[in-house]
DNA sequence: GCGTAATAGTTGATTTTGTAACTAACAACA
DNA sequence: TGTTGTTAGTTACAAAATCAACTATTACGC
């Protein structure tokens, strides 16, 4: 144990991250959460539906990194919404193949604007180059490829 | 990303800072939860305490944007492991002074230890004036002056 | 084939968080 | 001095996350 050297906690990266993640989620988080009524979760399953197209559960839980339970219950919350359907696959009857209906795609294409144009207010506070090397870092850190 | 086809969701600057913030705080999470079995919000108050001395909650809550439930029953968990003691501000008693014991000091002692060399760790992955100019972006969009 | 292990997904029990109501103390001001 | 409004902190109850156990199906070893 070595007496505080010249590191302050302040700047521990994850500290940072996760106060900057906190602080720039709340806004859209309150968009999603008002004009559709769904959670955190909810999103991340819409999205990468959205993004992707169709998947199954342990595809998305694989790349956004969420727990199998979360998706389960996020999937049944987007299903009862008539978000998304569920189709069993034929030749591995283990799997469900999830796919957006024309209301969840609707529900994806808003949100994607709003998070647009947010995403341009978030970056517009640094220069071009440096959001840009932002991005990079973050991806990075994220262990995104 | 001007366009509407151009802007693509993984970009998402929250998006990113959540799955960095997430992915970086694991590692570190792990060894606080391993070795003295505290949570996330107890560290946090935690490590507010041992780096600006004896604060009350309300404090705390103004730096750590926690709110003050969490706080409360952070504080009465590390009270009970005698981490922290409370006073009473004999000038206004609505308020209570928190400080941390000498073990409570050797614990965020240790902590900080570890903290600053997984700091360094991830630090490492980017040039020093990159590192540099994350912290001072992350800065800025966690709103911390 | 059969038996065992592994995988996809769900459900239930426990823990943790969030929201709102609450107590106690202070402040402002007639 | 009330009386009213505000603030610090706790607690009760509801919502959500986590972890373990469970079902159904597929894969592997023999």
């Amino acid at each position: 144990m070595s007496e505080n050297q010249d590191f302050d906690l302040i700047d521990f990266l994850p500290y940072l991250l996760n106060q900057a993640a906190e602080e720039s989620s709340l806004a859209f988080h309150q968009v999603y959460k008002a004009r559709y009524g769904i959670l955190r979760t909810e999103w991340r399953v819409l999205f990468h539906l959205g993004r992707y197209g169709a998947l199954t559960a342990k595809d998305i839980g694989a790349r956004a990194k969420m727990h199998k339970t979360k998706i389960s219950r996020a999937v049944a919350a987007l299903e009862r919404r008539r978000f998304l359907t569920r189709t069993r696959d034929q030749r591995d009857k283990r799997l469900e193949i999830l796919d957006l209906t024309t209301a969840g795609r609707a529900v994806y294409a808003d949100l994607h604007d709003v998070a647009r144009s947010y995403h341009q207010t978030l970056a517009a506070r640094f220069p071009p180059e440096d959001a840009e090397r932002l991005r990079v870092m973050l991806r990075q850190l994220a262990k995104i490829s």
